[in-house]
DNA sequence: CACTATAGCGGACTCCAGTCCGCTTTTGTC
DNA sequence: GACAAAAGCGGACTGGAGTCCGCTATAGTG
């Protein structure tokens, strides 16, 4: 199952402990991300409920629960290991993306690389959060991406008022819910969606 | 004069009700408003169930329901009257809020007002966006809202490329998610929220 | 005032997220 | 291998959102 991930945390957030697993916990994990992905599948995510998860992976709801905390939870742990990827990416990978380039253009990638994440995950994240309420800005991804956005943005223009609000504001329509709403509802194309943002960041750049 | 706003009509939250109200509904109306006030008051918005509601304010839960269709509907509804009023500034005001001012004076007076009604208002507002799920893009507030900050950015800026995308990036931060976040939970005054989003604005203005 | 169509009403009901707690399996130790 | 402590397990249970449908009050009409 390439989507199994082992239960580590995420980077800069904790020192990771990381005990061994036992057997029978594996074993259930895994059982219940692949019913998990097969569900979705089958019934879509608004019809997937965690009694359903837990029946089809042959499971107690009591184990679902312990395993992955919540509904939102669950759904994130679908995709760690491509958000994983990413974050990775953004410390050790090539450039533009990874160090090397010049942080304007670190900064336009990372923005591309955030929307391509979400074309193919939004929708998990948004149906995530749509009932883990209030997750985003709490979730230790914010944290991290916004160290980064902030990194970038304070490279390329040093020190400036309204730093803070500006990482904000750049970080803002790269969440799930903005993103599915220009791409759904308002039909752009991620490429449009790009651009735009591409735009924002360069009007936020010139700014400095 | 190119700025000044023509009488045609903009989107409004809430189309007029034409029909006359019958009696027993506009008491239980007026109940189920007073009932849901006092229990906020009395146990906090998270603790209050729609149960609660009802009993208290003497009304079954069908007649709850039938009124407000949801829980984030009545909460949208007890902001309503301020809600309007800012509406009706927008659009018959006096400058800069209302038509008179240069656009991108009446801008930033947008912004502006916007926080500050978020400042009072925002915890209802994110409380039923919390259970309704993804209702902001929907809520024909936001559709108002949008046309509303199109027109004087294209009153400022003309036709640019990404117009659209950029009148999404300025409202964003004028929703309740980011405004408690960054009020709550980074410590920010609304002083200094305001003033990043001017910073903002500034720079999307500058770079027409 | 009597009549009737209809808007309004209420609460039992369904469905689902998340909790609780007693039972079972695993693992480390001798 | 025996044992105890710890980790894991499961499903009954709680509580709340939103629906359904038969009953009731209202307002318009003659």
């Amino acid at each position: 199952m390439s989507h199994v991930v082992p239960p580590f945390e995420l980077p800069m957030s904790d020192p990771a402990p990381v005990e061994r697993e036992r057997a029978d916990a594996r074993r259930n994990r895994e059982r219940i991300l692949c019913a998990t992905a097969r569900l979705i599948d089958r019934v879509g995510i608004d019809c997937m409920s965690m009694d359903d998860v837990a029946a089809e992976a042959g499971v107690g709801k009591g184990t679902l629960y312990r395993r992955f905390g919540d509904r939102s939870s669950l759904l994130r742990a679908l995709i760690s290991e491509p958000e994983q990827a990413f974050q990775d990416a953004l410390i050790r990978g090539d450039a533009p993306l990874g160090p090397g380039a010049p942080p304007d253009e670190r900064l336009h990638a990372f923005g591309e690389g955030v929307l391509t994440f979400l074309d193919s995950h939004a929708v998990y994240i948004q149906a995530g959060e749509r009932l883990g309420g209030g997750k985003r800005y709490g979730h230790p991804v914010y944290a991290f991406y916004r160290t980064h956005v902030s990194l970038l943005l304070g490279q390329a223009l040093g020190e400036t008022p309204h730093h803070d609000y500006l990482v904000d504001a750049l970080l803002g329509p790269l969440s799930a819910e903005p993103f599915l709403y220009q791409r759904d509802l308002r039909g752009m194309s991620v490429e449009e969606i790009c651009a735009g943002w591409h735009a924002l960041c360069d009007a936020v750049l010139a700014q400095g």
